[in-house]
DNA sequence: TTATATCAATCAAACGTTTGTTTAACTTTG
DNA sequence: CAAAGTTAAACAAACGTTTGATTGATATAA
């Protein structure tokens, strides 16, 4: 499938660079003279190394995709973990990687918007694909072992996770202000978000997965 | 506060080309050319009406604002409907709103990701905070009437909602997809989205609103 | 009633930049 | 010395915007 290919140091800087860009202007408002003026690097090493800028940008999507794949998928055959803590497994992790590359999951974000470049279009349908037939699977044998509720609908429940902590990073900035919290550093403050939105989840998921309607 | 203006006809027509185009491919990756062509006028006319791109781009967000405040605020005052309706009424509105106009809510995400034009930014915020408030104000009054519990974060709340609706709508192919529901037509389809959504905001909004933690 | 002035609307063409990409010469590396 | 890396310069195409001429309708003056 997808081949960990090694890039070298100039290789990252770029890459690097033009994800930041990317997510910061996106695309097309980004000219491969600010990433290579930004990365450090000539003009003409884009062309070299990736073959063209939307090559560059599927580069940079297929080198996150291996980050976005859900790895609990060892941990859901671990009997000692209930059901509901195992949804917590999947909601942390979610969200933890969300916030770790935040840049990326903007750029997701519009990227689907505007579904231009099909080889990415892919990429982000397959990773979502996968990732809801964890959590599908994990809801059926929950509902097996009568622990889950048997109506649930795992697309609504998968939108409202990701919609959730995609909407708060997106609009953090305002959230922030709204919350009086602009003393805090942007770090302390993804924390502080990364606790709030856990808790917030958890007590959704278990609603949803547990309570009687 | 925000003057209603009208357009003429010409004016009109640029304005929704505009507003489809940039939602499909981006404020960048739309070219005044292709608007002026798709809507059927001269280059000259868009610098003309509206004075750049960029402030046509503002021209949309300006007219669209109106569209996006929630418009509940005197059924808030029905004493004839309990707080669980005037919840349902917020969450029926936002979702009848952002599905009618999704185009539009396309594009304001994607403006808050490349967070460029400061004009833009503040129509957005303004609206949010006010859609916020009149959630905020509503929760209180159920708080005090004991409906409501007394720990409710209502931006993690509107984060949910918002979130969860936008997810909905950027990904909706995919979900159809996944759905097996490609049978439907577009319109026939967003129907039956829209009451899937119903049904599961009301249930978490219910769950984090009124259930024990 | 003509004739003339006024003004917004409309257009093709041109403006100067910026765009992504390529070239051809040069340097470094193994 | 051959291959890979690196560069400034050049390329055509596309970009947003402006220009200057032309239209057609309406108001003013003779």
């Amino acid at each position: 499938m997808s081949v960990n290919k090694d890039y070298n140091e100039k290789q990252g800087q770029i890459l690097t660079t033009a994800e930041s860009l990317f997510s910061e202007k996106g695309f097309d408002g980004t000219s491969v003279r600010d990433i290579a003026e930004k990365a450090g690097v000539n003009v003409a090493m884009i062309s070299y190394y990736f073959g063209s800028k939307e090559k560059l940008m599927e580069t940079i999507f297929e080198r996150r995709t291996e980050h976005i794949r859900l790895r609990v998928e060892s941990l859901m055959k671990d009997d000692s973990i209930d059901y509901i803590g195992k949804v917590h497994l999947i909601i942390d992790e979610h969200i933890e990687k969300a916030f770790s590359k935040f840049q990326f999951y903007k750029l997701m974000v519009c990227e689907q918007v505007i579904n231009k470049n099909p080889v990415i279009l892919d990429i982000i349908k397959e990773v979502k694909k996968r990732n809801m037939q964890v959590i599908t699977e994990l809801i059926r044998k929950g509902q097996e072992a009568g622990v889950f509720r048997s109506d649930v609908d795992v697309i609504l429940l998968f939108s409202t996770m990701y919609g959730t902590v995609s909407h708060m990073i997106i609009g953090s900035d305002l959230y922030r202000e709204i919350s009086g919290l602009t003393h805090l550093s942007e770090e302390e403050y993804y924390q502080h978000l990364k606790q709030l939105l856990s808790k917030h989840l958890k007590q959704i998921f278990k609603a949803i997965l547990t309570h009687e309607a």
